[in-house]
DNA sequence: GTAGATGCAAAACCTTTGCATTTTG
DNA sequence: CAAAATGCAAAGGTTTTGCATCTAC
């Protein structure tokens, strides 16, 4: 790793060096905007944002980008209700997401006892776990509070 | 864990009646085909399914039965780890899937310590959790006997 | 008999790909 | 300077929609 700046892009610009890839001016600001999203985003909405900064991305350049960071685990794929594709910036360590319907926001929470769960499965069920994904719904603190 | 072998069909045959829905025959004929699955399946392989049994169903009407099936809660859709969306059939109770990435097959596992570990996480953070998903992927007892 | 479902085909959508041009290291 | 990334536009695949016809109740 290196340098890591507050606002969360210096992270992503030093993983893409670290991982050998070129920071090119566009991977710069894709990583930007996501880190400015504080909840999930899709493709299309970066692509917006681009736009609306004044600095417009090419469709394929945002997907080849939002990829990229996929595989180097900045940022992950998930499944909304409505059966849309967005994506979510995390941290590299495991841990999932609770999605804010109302709001959108993401709070990143660890597996806590999933784990325990998990490997319970695989030794009742035979289940060799590879991967796993949680994804959790609801109102998170400001949300709820505000509707009742 | 259940077991979804022989017929569930006339569960869904059943559902579909009580929620006042009408009972087609090309609503039959994809519940039969999505009983007939016991892993997760695409919209496209229904279709398949349907002209191979000699039956040929139109796209829109897969898709239509599909998002009936949904809101009845009788299948839920799913995102595998390609990105691809799928479905699978699921029992009324809440319930998660561990889906093999060999055979496709998916075991149906519940909640577990989970509830508890969400709990906990409205506890803590004050998240109002409405809706939760679990995806595990891994290989099943067979598959992972097969594989070493 | 009537509301609702079907099927077809076209429209909409989202994502990926090819290739010439530009940029990075 | 060479290798790799970009942007455009077109291709590819999937899901949705409109409308006439047919079916379940």
């Amino acid at each position: 790793m290196t340098t890591r700046t507050g606002d969360g892009t210096g992270a992503f610009i030093g993983a893409i060096a670290d991982a050998g890839e070129r920071v090119t001016l566009p991977r710069r600001a894709v990583a930007r905007m996501v880190a400015a999203h504080d909840g999930h985003f899709t493709a299309a909405q970066l692509m917006d944002d681009a736009a609306a900064a004044g600095e417009p991305i090419g469709r394929a350049t945002i997907f080849r980008a939002l990829d990229l960071f996929t595989s180097l685990g900045l940022v992950e794929r998930v499944d909304l209700p409505d059966g849309n594709h967005a994506f979510v910036a995390c941290e590299a360590v495991h841990h999932h997401h609770a999605i804010c319907t109302s709001c959108g926001r993401s709070t990143d929470i660890d597996d806590g006892a999933l784990g325990e769960a998990l490997a319970a499965l695989g030794r009742q069920a035979g289940f060799r776990v590879m991967a796993h994904r949680l994804e959790v719904f609801g109102l998170c603190a400001d949300c709820g509070a505000s509707k009742s």
